[in-house]
DNA sequence: TGACAATATTTGCCTAGGCAATATAATTAC
DNA sequence: GTAATTATATTGCCTAGGCAAATATTGTCA
């Protein structure tokens, strides 16, 4: 133990203002920041969230159902219908692989490639909004923060 | 403008890994902590946002439909569903106001003021293991950093 | 080899939010 | 007082994630 557990939420706390927990913060936040990068998205045809598997396959980072949930960290199911969303508007490929029968390679089409040049500026422009006022330290630290606060709670669950 | 406008993302480094973007940390941030407390209301036949209505009742920040949508940071149509559901678990009743036709009066049934009372301390528990670490000051911090990234978001609808 | 475990993908069922349209009622402006 | 505006609640249609079950395929191990 580094150091010692600190609580900040009694039983009575949490009930207080809502802009008081860091629960409802982070989650008003993330909605906010999607609903914004998603406006500015709508003229790519775009949903925000699409945002994140065709970035994972621009980077090369997965080539595959399982490994775009993976590296996008969200449920393998959910993938497979996102895939299906992105195929009908034509940014990516699906096809069985020869290797082993039981993966199926995703791919950017040309036009996916093409949106995956012009896309990062435009989020990028929404986040540096969101991140007005923000000294270069506290960028350092709000990121920080939210990694640490993250982690703990990925050992949470292969705790149980 | 009381600061230089810092960019801390140009169109490169938007595409760099996930867990140096601002973005992927709060929306991952979010989702984990809903999961995590998801886990916790089981026992309580609760999800994890059901909770948001049934403390702005609880605290009476609320009695109305819009009201709970305003207070909770969510849309009136899914408000209007998330009641639903909670009505179908006896947590909360609905009847038309007489004052105004247009109104209607939400409340908690004894079963959920019960509910009210035994939930916050559980969520504050999963509050304090994803803060673990965190010194005083760090969840000053977080909360401070999360907030202005909230009205910076806020600001960009305003605006247009 | 044959049983078993692990992995990949898909599907069904659930909760959930956003946006737009609608109906109704209240408020404001002229 | 009537017309225009605003507010409330609901509904339909969309995207979206989590969990569990089903299927197919691959790898392991005895």
């Amino acid at each position: 133990m580094v150091s010692k557990n600190i609580k900040f939420y009694g039983s009575e706390t949490v009930s207080r203002e809502k802009n008081e927990s860091v629960g409802y913060l982070v989650t008003l936040a993330s909605r906010r920041l999607l609903r914004n990068i998603e406006t500015e998205l709508k003229p790519f045809n775009l949903t925000a969230n699409q945002w994140a598997p065709l970035l994972a396959l621009a980077n090369k980072q997965s080539n595959t159902v399982a490994g775009c949930a993976r590296e996008t960290g969200i449920d393998n199911g959910a993938m497979t219908r996102m895939l299906d969303r992105l195929e009908v508007k034509g940014f990516v490929s699906r096809k069985r692989s020869n290797n082993d029968r039981r993966v199926v390679n995703v791919a950017l089409t040309s036009q996916g490639q093409k949106i995956a040049k012009d896309i990062p500026p435009v989020i990028g422009e929404v986040l540096n909004q969101q991140l007005r006022g923000f000294s270069k330290q506290e960028f350092k630290l709000i990121k920080n923060l939210l990694q640490r606060f993250l982690a703990n709670g990925e050992m949470l669950v292969e705790q149980s």
